[in-house]
DNA sequence: ACTCCAATACTTTAGC
DNA sequence: GCTAAAGTATTGGAGT
């Protein structure tokens, strides 16, 4: 039993145009949400900027938080070595 | 010595870091909002994917399609550029 | 009504295409120089790895050295600041 | 002279400090280079600039031609990437 | 594991 | 001087 012949000439293309369909609207719609929220991000740091916060300073702390302390503890120490060696403590 | 009527010593720091955690924890949250999204975008590929899509071509479509607005405007005026730029206004 | 007795029908046209094309050249000449060097420095990094290098500290220490001393002082104390304040010492 | 028993008590990593030294030191001087040939694009827009020439323009020049190796071709398959993706291969 | 490319984030510059 | 935009650098992920 199939899809019967001639009411559709293309049944298998129309389907797959729907999924495309399908799947880049749901992508698109996914980055919108995303670039509202980086937007809300903005303006955090903006209002924080007003207040007398150091912007590029909080960017710095947000980063260094999202470390693990493992990976965080690793990173200083080469960094560390490094610049004893070039003399930079 | 003392800024105002001591109860707390430091009132103006301490409401500085109030300030400060609750502007860290604000960006935080968000990113965590955009680190889901951005999963669910994976998460749309993968099933694509599954489905016998080429997920390549679908971020290619996807990227074409952002620039469309701007670029292909842009590039539909790239006469008018030229022409500004040779002073031909 | 046109200027000047027809060598050339458009001459000052003529005379800022050529400098369109002349600036044009020289900005792509120019750019192509950087990405080679650019090519470069990537080059060094992937050979400091070869050799057991962390690129990322690299990168670091190349950013930091950058900073002059007065400004990565200040920067440090900004940091550390934010860093008390939020217990992260 | 040797690095063997006792006369050097880290060979390996004096070794290595001269190493780092000139991983940095390379990699400072590219960079010097190319923010002089950046300087120089800059150069080259402001003359323009004073000769009349619209610098926004000229930019957008420079860019749209930069994409129209990869970025025109990449349009101009649009329709098998479509058909790609549909599995129309 | 490693290379390559796309995506994001940061920096600097131009315009109001 | 500040906001907006471009260009640049770094990071993360996908494919081999």
């Amino acid at each position: 039993m199939n899809e019967s012949i001639g009411h559709n000439s293309e049944p298998v293309e129309a389907f797959a145009k729907e999924q495309l369909r399908s799947i880049i609207e749901r992508v698109e719609r996914l980055e919108e949400e995303k670039k509202t929220i980086s937007d809300d991000v903005k303006d955090v740091y903006t209002e924080a900027k007003g207040n007398g916060f150091d912007v590029k300073a909080l960017r710095t702390i947000v980063r260094l938080r999202k470390m693990n302390a493992g990976d965080r503890a690793e990173a200083e120490t080469i960094l560390d070595t490094y610049m004893h060696a070039l003399g930079m403590v």
